[in-house]
DNA sequence: AAGTTTGATGTAATCGATTACATAGGTCCG
DNA sequence: CGGACCTATGTAATCGATTACATCAAACTT
């Protein structure tokens, strides 16, 4: 860092050539650089014979157009930023597939941002956004960015398009792609009762989160339409992870009177607590009935294999990154998609 | 597409206010972009001054330094490409988080490749590297780009540095992040040996696959030390996801004379493996033993929870990223770094 | 005291595309 | 036949930073 010269990177094996530029392709084809940037972006509007010569000449020199100096100019890049809280989950994989594949075949590429629960690295993921490394957002972590900086000194930064996923953005005016987690959870919750549960206990989210509140929502409004009543301690905090599922499962064990059925919001949480369960000697279901939410690859080989609501992670993933795309190419696009979810019946589940 | 003036984007809500540029931060701290541009990179070499009144021009403006200018001028994207065979696997996701981290400490950006097996994505990202459009790349699916296109009229493109993680690449010279795969899976060979199998199963990785041939060594290796007959038909192929697991499992319930245990080279196999073996009324470890590799968040809570082999997934994104943010910044790196794995004793493995 | 070095700063070239504007040649029409 | 219009193309400005080079004053050398 000391002086010139020392910074240029050292022999990392290959030879290092120079890449073909727009000049050397126009050099060779015979024309201007003019000719060959319209030769790429409108065809149409270059002569058959020049088009001919000019993609000749790139095939030759293998040139790729230079997307800083495309994105310098043009102010677009091609780039979607996608922020979501915990990578290492398995319940955001499968819908990162959907988004890189819908985003991918658009031609745009994806820049993914692992939160992690870190204020420092939202406030450099805004100012990321902000200068411009990308076109686009799709959120799933349920706010926005930096709403703390506003107001003051700093002048309003430049407006990208949004897209919220899965976690609805309280009060912004951005496209929201969600299932209905109301529904979804009164739909469970009626399931059990119908199978003649009654004390039915319910494993919560994070109580900050939106999608929590609609479930737990519906949780009550399917105890209400199966006649049940509400009680508070049949409800166990969460965080729709493995540990949390455990948790809950060794606060239900210690218990004197327990529930018949247990409805965790997430599959992550009911395999912890089933495997919690087992350890104490209790059997599921024929003990203790118990049902997730989401429906992820393990739910269906969980022992016993898992009754959970199914959730279309990667089509939630694809509809986002359609509707950004959409926004991005200035399409008109729908203000909320609603996907479907399906309640899927395994074992773990039963009859009183 | 027709014509202009159609392509500027939509009213996206916000108002757009053009970002502050480094000429703006010039002018209200009354210097030259230059100082500007230098106080931000060597700060040392401007005075205490100027420095601050740029800072607080900076500050007054909310400057944010456009990257596309910035990486034009100076050839550094300060992004990262990480290439990986599937997004939506679990084994990975865990890698990509340690990867994020650490690549966000040193101030570089991730930009993801799911190749999903399609020749078109692995081109396209090939152009991408070529074009400049990140300053190295970490890969995870065993092999270089485009090597399908050498020789040709094809000039060499621009070389960046490279790292491959888990999976080694043959015939490149790059460094190399990963486990001691042979070492580890003759371990737990031994382990299932020792433990008095003599008719021990293996479901294979895909046959292509480095690892897979690695732990498929290993594997011979245990069996030899322990001084057993290897049997070609206690090898079942498989491809370290779920599926391959129950198919595996499917095969072996078939059999009249089964093997007593059975080593999987992934979790994800031995929980699918498991279920089969479950639904046709078998149980684990009492009939037969089944151990895994990787131990997955998953693998402690089966049922019954997974004897395995721990590989660092965390650890190993972090290596790999370290090793070519170094490679990057032009400093000294390792060409090999083994990672310790540790087999994690549970209780899908009885003696017989 | 003259020459040399050092430090701080400014000027302007540069990175490589896109694109507004200019131009040249051809077609069409009254 | 002459202006209007269209098509194909070229010229050069532009995007916003970084940085080579020039400049100038102050400090240091001998």
């Amino acid at each position: 860092m000391d002086d010139v010269g020392q910074k240029d990177g050292p022999e990392h094996g290959g030879i290092t050539i120079r890449a073909a530029r727009i000049q050397d392709v126009a050099k060779l084809a015979d024309v201007s650089t003019a000719t060959v940037s319209r030769a790429l972006a409108t065809p149409e509007r270059v002569s058959p014979e020049a088009r001919a010569r000019v993609l000749e000449a790139i095939a030759k020199t293998g040139y790729v157009p230079n997307p800083a100096a495309r994105t310098l100019r043009s102010q677009k890049t091609y780039m979607v930023l996608v922020v979501l809280p915990d990578l290492s989950n398995t319940f955001f994989s499968k819908i990162l597939r959907g988004i890189e594949e819908t985003l991918f075949e658009a031609g745009y590429g994806m820049i993914i941002s692992d939160l992690d629960g870190s204020p420092e690295k939202e406030a450099h993921f805004a100012a990321f956004t902000a200068a411009g490394r990308v076109d686009g957002a799709i959120l799933l972590n349920g706010h926005l960015f930096g709403q703390s900086r506003e107001g003051e000194g700093q002048p309003a930064r430049i407006t990208i398009p949004l897209v919220a996923l899965c976690e609805a953005i309280p009060a912004a005016d951005i496209p929201q792609i969600e299932i209905d987690n109301r529904t979804a959870a009164c739909r469970m919750t009626q399931h059990l009762a119908s199978l003649g549960h009654r004390r039915i206990a319910y494993v919560s989210g994070p109580a900050s989160n939106s999608l929590e509140r609609d479930r737990f929502q519906g949780f009550k409004d399917g105890l209400e339409t199966a006649g049940l009543p509400f009680d508070p301690a049949l409800v166990l905090p969460g965080d729709y992870t493995i540990e949390a599922g455990v948790r809950a499962g060794r606060e239900l064990v210690a218990r004197s009177t327990r529930p018949t059925a247990v409805f965790c919001t997430s599959d992550e949480m009911a395999i912890g607590l089933m495997r919690t369960l087992f350890s104490a000697g209790l059997r599921v279901p024929e003990d203790i009935s118990v049902a997730g939410f989401d429906d992820i690859e393990f739910a269906a080989v969980a022992e016993p294999p898992l009754t959970t609501m199914h959730q279309p992670r990667r089509e939630l993933g694809q509809a986002a990154a359609s509707v950004l795309i959409d926004l991005l190419q200035g399409r008109p696009s729908p203000k909320l998609i609603r996907l479907e979810t399906e309640l899927v019946i395994r074992d773990s589940v039963a009859a009183l």
